[in-house]
This record gives structure tokens, sequence and C-alpha cells, in this order.
DNA sequence: CGCATTTTTGCAACGTTGTTGCGAATTTAA
DNA sequence: TTAAATTCGCAACAACGTTGCAAAAATGCG
């Protein structure tokens, strides 16, 4: 996909979910869409653009996830991550039931869109709404 | 289970594990035992045990992960809760591939120890070292 | 038991992550 | 182009967690 054309869409990603596109958040959604399918912490938000102030990023992904654009992956560490939602989310209706792998060599935190969360039988009197499965290892690229 | 039992358990489990019984640590692991399969964070600790220090406490948690006697459960909230394991976890090697439970009405986590955390194929070049599962919704207390 | 050594504890200070209020700047709509 | 609404940056704050160091407690030994 050529970079035109993520920017065309971030645009109108914006707009559809009634945000006015500014330069922040074009700038923000553009780093996602840089790597489709890798998440990010503020931390490397912030690094890679520099001079954006740190608020303007935690006010920016807190938009960006109850409008259904991202959604957060637990993570043992206490720090956020945050990855692109697939075109089914929609605002406050996450479908976010795929797996996702944390490469504990290289750091990387990837949704493995292929894979859904296997479903479980709870005990009696257990209800289930949400199920998150984080795998941890190594991932294709540490693993030559 | 006794509490005298539990205070017996307590001082052998310390000293198995090559730690000196102080009074901070039977404390400390004493709440874990009076509510088994529970979770505990720092701030429940530091709350029902009013005078000790902060810091003793996350020294202690930090003690007792290394050697075993707890695990930690990732939290999307970012704060890290902290569970007894069973007796097949050793030093520096868990067995915890049990799932969590999360009730989101209550707030209590719980370890489901008798269910395992099912098996998923990855994708070509990925290696799995350890699974992590947690499904949140209602527990049988909230669900009456 | 009493004493020396080792370990643990409490305090103070610091770092990181995340939040809130408010005025200035930007975006949007008319 | 201009007015209203939204967003941004700064400052200040709060929560969670870590580190260094001196006092206190636990352990080991004669």
């Amino acid at each position: 996909m050529s970079d035109t054309n993520n920017i065309d869409k971030i645009g109108q990603l914006l707009r559809q979910g009634g945000m006015s596109v500014t330069e922040k958040r074009v700038q923000i959604l553009h780093l996602f869409f840089a790597q489709p399918g890798n998440a990010l912490r503020h931390a490397d938000i912030e690094q890679q653009l520099g001079s954006m102030d740190r608020v303007t990023i935690y006010r920016t992904l807190h938009t960006f996830l109850e409008k259904g654009l991202l959604h957060t992956i637990p993570n043992a560490d206490g720090t956020a991550m945050y990855a692109l939602c697939k075109d089914e989310c929609h605002e406050g209706h996450h479908h976010d039931d795929h797996v996702h792998f944390l490469c504990s060599q290289c750091g990387v935190t990837i949704c493995l869109d292929g894979i859904v969360v296997p479903q479980v039988k709870l005990p009696q009197g257990y209800a289930a709404r949400q199920m998150e499965m984080v795998i941890s290892g190594t991932c294709q690229t540490c693993n030559i």
C-alpha cells in the first residue's frame, strides 16, 4: 500500500468517526498504518514523533480507542499497548477476538489476526463477556 | 483449613525457599492464604495491612515472585496483580497455565485452577514459551 | 544464651506513566 | 471571512514503582 493511499485513508477514517482531521491525529494514525499488525506504546509514539506533546498523544490514543480505531493489548509490564482494529470494529463495540503475540527477544507485539481465541468452558455461575489471550515467545524474525 | 495450620505452612514455605521468616513476610503471605485463588494488588495489601511500608510490600512481592510462591496476572488497567502458585511451581519455573477470571462488576480476580489454557496453532516461524488467558465477565457471586 | 554477621525494613528521594485545568492555536461550519 | 467548537501545549498533579542508605530484625555460631 502506498504512502499517499494511507494518508487518504486516514483522513477518511477520521471523518467517518466524526473526528476533525488534525495534523497530530494524522501523524499518530500514520504510524500505526506504517506497520499494520504491530502494537505501539505511548513511549514508541513519543520517540518517533519527537516534538509532539505527551498529553496530546495520550488524549489522541483515548479518542481512537473510543471511536473504535484502536484496541488495547493487556501487557504484563504495566504499560498500555495499542493496535489498529479491523474494519469490523465500531464505536464502543470491539471485535478484537484475535490472539496477541509478544516476542520476548525483540519486544515487538503483533496481532495474529488469523487466530481466534479458543472458547473455554467456565465453571457454573461464571459468565464471560470478553476473552484475552497473549502468547509470548520468539517471533518469526528472531527465530531465524 | 484452620488459621494456625496456615501459619505453620507459611513458615515452612518461607524456609523451603531459603527466605528468612520475618513478621512482614508472614503477614503478606497470610493474606494470600486467607482467600486462596483470589489475586491481590499492591494497593489491596497496603490497605489491609495499614501500617506496613509501601516499599516493603513491593520488595516482598518481588521476592515471592522470584521464589515461585506467587505469579502475576496481566491486567488491562496497568496495575500488577499477584496470586498464589500451586505446589508444582518452583523457583524460576512457573506452571501457571490456568485461566484467570476478572469480574467486571466486583473487580475480583480469580485463578481458575481447573481450567487449562487451550493450545493454539501459531503461524510458521513463531515459537510459544508462555500463554496467558484472561476472561472477564461476571463471577459466581455477582451473577446471583 | 549472647554476640557478630547477614538480611530485611523504613524513610527519603527520585523516575515513569498517566490525568486534569486552562488559555492559545487550530479546525470546522456558516 | 468570521464566529463557534474543538484540539493542542503547558503546568501542575496523582498513582505506581524503584533505589540508596541507615536502623532494626533475623540467623548462625561459639
